[in-house]
DNA sequence: TAGATTGTTAATCGATTAACAATC
DNA sequence: TAGATTGTTAATCGATTAACAATC
């Protein structure tokens, strides 16, 4: 019904392709097929096909994809609003990452503050972006329109931050905190989930045990890849 | 044929399970059902019921799971091999973050030493894990017998540390650095990409905006959850 | 023209949900 | 016994893959 009915799964390959190609020897290649970047991301070409075909009308059979234009349509698909106006909350170790981490830049989100609590960083700025209290974190997000707000904070206050946020009127939650938040349906919780990841890692080392030699197992689901 | 026959996205909801039933007022109430847990995080109660039949058989009809025995059946599927050896390479902001959180050994994972290349930083100790030389990388992994390598490195310099690793006998790579990484078959490599997060987030913004009063097309979306 | 490549339609595969029988 | 809850079998839904027509 929508022209938007693009699957969940296709949008989070698509900045993997960008990246892909925003690294590719500059300007040497005027064209990139869909078989060329399979091969080089290890994906299947014509899942690569299906993709680049929801973001861009650029391909040309024999041809491939020219490649400004390919980079230019998935940049335009992924963030046609511009850079998205962002709070971090939480300035420890990981908000002090990401709140120095340059690429977001590229990937279209624009953090203009952080908050913490903790008066002794309170007041610092970290490449422009200033540390606020946390008790000016509505009022910022009202005033500024913001409308991602990253949460990097203890698990235990993760819902009460957002919960200011949902409440001065965030669009979107990005939380790294390893609890499951509740907000108005309104508002996109994204959770960054490190226990699910490593849950992966450890099966697959269990695997590794339990097939010392006889079923091929480990192969077969490699080779599914 | 297998009876490991679990479903990846089975696999990475059973530490969520596990969380949200650690994180419950302890010893309050001896049993807990598949439905109140559904509750508790927003999920289908279908869903939790097959997902924990895939670790447990401690369900009973009308009393639900013994919450201790749950636990415990979690905790020993997820990591039967006891804690996972494992190393990080590259103490940026990032690095520092994931070396100093706690949360991991709740996860069944023991980071045993820290590497980077900056003289400034090998020598010291984080927590009583020491950052060493990467030089040292391969001999101490062989030693130790690693299983598991994290990568905080920059995005240039992750390919060259993957190989050092999986060269080492290391089975799965972490990865944090933004480039998809080639490793033998028999390595798992697990992309933790934010990029691809933040498309998900991008998107729902970009649907709010193009979705002013007429279509509920965020309420439909928001409805599915 | 012939060959390579795109994009689409149909078939397969995997995961979720619905319906229901089993059981405490 | 009646009611609540588990666990399983069948139906649906969504995503990937295979086959193929269109086209430069």
């Amino acid at each position: 019904m929508q022209p938007d009915r693009i699957s969940k799964l296709t949008l989070q390959r698509l900045p993997v392709y960008l990246n892909y190609l925003r690294r590719l020897p500059e300007g040497l290649y005027p064209h990139i097929s869909a078989t060329a970047i399979a091969a080089g991301l290890g994906l299947g070409e014509v899942q690569v096909r299906k993709d680049l075909a929801a973001v861009t009308r650029c391909g040309k059979p024999k041809t491939g994809y020219p490649l400004g234009r390919l980079i230019q349509d998935l940049e335009r698909f992924l963030w046609a609003g511009g850079c998205s106006r962002t709070v971090l909350v939480g300035v420890g170790n990981l908000g002090l990452a990401l709140l120095s981490y340059g690429g977001f830049s590229d990937y279209g989100l624009r953090i203009m503050a952080a908050f913490d609590t903790n008066p002794a960083l309170v007041g610092a700025t970290v490449d422009g972006r200033p540390i606020l209290p946390v008790s000016q974190l509505p009022a910022f997000c009202r005033r500024e329109q913001v409308q991602i707000g990253i949460l990097a904070v203890p698990a235990a206050a993760a819902q009460g931050c957002c919960d200011a946020l949902t409440g001065a009127g965030v669009q979107a939650v990005w939380n790294f905190a390893p609890v499951r938040l509740r907000a108005p349906e309104r508002v996109l919780v994204q959770q960054e989930d490190m226990a699910s990841s490593l849950a992966l890692l450890s099966h697959h080392l269990k695997n590794l045990c339990e097939t010392p030699d006889g079923v091929p197992d480990t192969a077969a689901t490699a080779a599914k890849r």
